[in-house]
DNA sequence: GCTAAAGTTCGATGTACGTCAAACGATGAG
DNA sequence: CTCATCGTTTGACGTACATCGAACTTTAGC
């Protein structure tokens, strides 16, 4: 039974706790590479395709840190979890940020 | 005599290094304040209309901060220091950030 | 039920950073 | 030449944070 993380809605979302978020590269790497599918990915596999050199408790730190921000939404499914980026959340209260930020 | 501070440039910016400086609220602040007005100005100006309640050494310090990630220019005309955004070479390099983050 | 797999949480560690007081230039005014 | 002014640098302090190993939780498969 899939069951969504908590996360903050869009009115608490805060800029300086995005810029933060999206300020440490390995946290960049692995929104860059979500930003590519709008559809929902298995996290494993956007750390695969990051290729960054983290441990597991780091890795879960930073989509942690990415959730609290508002900037993606992480579902649990058994084992797995499931990430999505938040665009149209994002877009609405700062627009144009996460093409600036993610190229595009 | 006007000397303009060390500076960063175009090609060597570096996102991380502008995020973090604008992830900080009091630098972001400031840049807000700077980014209403495209011509120079004194910076103990913008200070004032930031209205920050930080220490002078502090307040140095963030300009440092800003300047060094190419955010800023900022000029020495006698005791004074004049400060710029630098649009074009932020528009340049990273396109719709500084609107993204600095509203508009 | 076991056991392996996928993530998370906890604790510890080192580093980065925001902050200020004090001391230090550098410059304009008299 | 003083002296006050504007800003910077230095040193110190506390906090925040990225990181990992180890222990824990939850779930899928048998």
């Amino acid at each position: 039974m899939p069951r969504a993380l908590p996360e903050p809605s869009v009115d608490s979302f805060d800029l300086t706790v995005v810029l933060s978020a999206l300020a440490e590269p390995g946290r960049r790497a692995l929104m860059t590479e979500l930003y590519r599918s709008s559809e929902p990915v298995d996290c494993a596999v956007i750390v695969e395709k990051a290729n960054l050199g983290l441990s597991n408790p780091t890795i879960s730190h930073h989509y942690r840190v990415l959730r609290e921000a508002g900037l993606i939404r992480t579902v649990a499914e058994g084992r797995k979890r499931i990430v999505k980026v938040r665009r149209d959340d994002m877009e609405a209260r700062f627009p144009g940020l996460l093409n600036a930020v993610l190229r595009a």
